[in-house]
DNA sequence: AATGAAATTGGGAGCGCTCCCGATATGATG
DNA sequence: CATCATATCGGGAGCGCTCCCAATTTCATT
């Protein structure tokens, strides 16, 4: 291993002074800077990143915590597209990753280690769930954090999110301007925060047009293809003449319900889905959505993490991205 | 920050004793030990990681690179499943992953220095692509390394993997025993060595059976659901009654379009595909496909990296994971 | 009680870097 | 040329731990 000081000996200058170059210090004369970098080169040398962070307290590495819970239903492409967005970030702010799939059973075990062993130097938090006691932990800890999705438990925090409420009021209002009446809602988990949220929006929207909030209308559908199968079914015999889903996942599978149903769509019942996930562009009919724009929001949640770092006392951050609503052909609106 | 130096105070012990306790070693004596536990506790101490790997020499961390090329059509739930599969032996094994969507461009100014900065003890590659200069940089490095697929261009390599050929010629053989005998097949990307091994289980197969391997049956859909598509267009006006997909993925694109051309599948075309992800069972109909234990490649992964780890001299470790034929309803097997 | 072996403990050195402070070189100014 | 400000450089301390070796304690045995 090529260190520090071997690099010293052999361009004839300090160690302190190859630091300095490596560290782009300005308080290096050009003569000696063009020296030390050409050994530098030279011996392909890089500075141990380990040694670094001892000794500077920071070390430049992210955590990303993701509930396997969650993930165990790989169907839904939201988190691998997340850390996409949180990847990219990372690598152009040079800063390194590390993925924490959270086990419920061992989160309390790994959890204090995690946030005290001093390897992070912040953390990324997609939990979603209302309850996570990983949040609290969170709060009580002095690790920067910032979550991706708002949280009501924890009373200041930092977070980017797209506003499910009016988004989800966009898409409904959306069927109501299309001229639907009898609109149902698939919603998602309802200890998730973008599953209370989007029902919210839901009920938002039909109350301002004076159309009644139907509980029979309401159908949870966990956020899984299975479950918008399984609440597709039950809403059938409601004779719905439009449905907001809250994920394309289970508005895939409630279209899927639909055909087999014989159902025409949109001419006998709408559809709009939320996420716009590749998969969206490609069912029968093509399925218009709330588009979320979910690489911006790894990004933008890297970017206000190590601003958090940077600054501990700037206070809170709370970002929130807009949505769009992305129309094909499951809503009807094509049809004129 | 709790230190080693303020527990050894707390507990009238050493350093060095604190640090034996903390490790496990068996060189203190019970009642000392218990002594130190207590204060450990009580201040929830963690020992510093950074600290930790400095002075060890190991860093407890493992990288996963994958090609963000790849990644970019994350609508293949692969990469996402066997991240899964890493994270998970990791964690029993109280490693941290570093997760690397390496981006072609700048691979070369990130190679060297994720290679040589000393954060990771190993790297998990899942490349696949045959030409990488990753893989050969990698080769060259002394960092220890396994892929994740197998992989010709490097002589002397750690690898888990599937057996494509064997895996593909079971699936095509199926479609023969089920009385196929115009079988084409849609592969994967040619500069893939999955998509080679399964077109030549393919073509091997046929030759068993004296059956023509014909160019024109032979078409690259490229991995994802469009290619599939456009394959399985170009394939339609040559009345094939059978198609062996190299994903699942493409066959869901090929699925859509047969359907769309009216052909009722399996009786009038049988198809089989590849990898089972979780799309496979929802499609209509259902898939039959080779299901590859995506989870157990990844936990292999890391369990053979530890190996090379700790025992760098024994030799190259070779996993070849078995596949399995998933009988759905899309090769009519179930016509009797 | 003396002896020696084994178990237990403590302290020093060092991992490769950053950061601070003081030393030296350089150059501007009267 | 003297003086002082400024740019450049070097060395020491230290980040929190592990690892080695030597010191000390313990205990079985004669």
């Amino acid at each position: 291993m090529v260190t520090l000081e071997e690099i010293a000996r052999l361009s004839g200058a300090s160690r302190s002074t190859i630091s300095r170059v490596v560290n782009n210090d300005p308080h290096v004369s050009d003569k000696t800077r063009m020296r030390v970098l050409e050994v530098v080169r030279r011996l392909n040398y890089q500075p141990n990143a380990i040694a670094r962070s001892l000794a500077a307290g920071r070390t430049h590495v992210l955590g990303v915590i993701i509930p396997k819970r969650v993930t165990e239903l790989f169907s839904d492409p939201y988190f691998p597209i997340l850390l996409q967005g949180v990847s990219t970030a990372c690598n152009s702010f040079d800063y390194a990753v590390t993925l924490w799939l959270a086990d419920p059973e061992d989160e309390l075990r790994f959890m204090s280690k995690v946030l005290h062993n001093g390897l992070l130097d912040g953390v990324i938090v997609s939990s979603m769930v209302l309850t996570d006691p990983l949040i609290t932990a969170l709060g009580a800890s002095t690790l920067p954090f910032v979550l991706v999705g708002r949280h009501p438990s924890v009373p200041v925090v930092n977070y980017v999110d797209v506003d499910n409420i009016s988004s989800a009021q966009t898409a409904v209002e959306h069927l109501f301007q299309l001229g639907r009446r009898r609109i149902a809602t698939i919603t998602g988990m309802s200890d998730t925060i973008a599953g209370v949220d989007r029902l919210r929006g839901y009920e938002i929207a039909l109350r301002e047009h004076g159309l009644p909030v139907l509980p029979e209308f309401i159908v949870d559908g966990g956020f899984s293809e299975e479950g918008g199968v399984a609440a597709m079914r039950q809403l059938l015999p409601l004779h719905p003449d439009a449905v907001f889903v809250a994920s394309d996942t289970m508005a895939v599978g409630a279209l899927r319900v639909l055909r087999e149903a014989g159902l025409r769509i949109p001419q006998d019942i709408a559809i709009v889905g939320f996420d716009d996930t590749p998969a969206a562009a490609r069912t029968e009919p093509p399925l218009t959505t709330m588009k979320q724009p979910i690489i911006a929001l790894g990004e933008l949640a890297v970017e206000a993490l190590l601003h958090i770092i940077e600054h501990p006392d700037s206070g809170p951050r709370r970002i929130i991205l807009p949505t769009q609503l992305i129309v094909r052909e499951s809503c009807g609106a094509h049809l004129g």
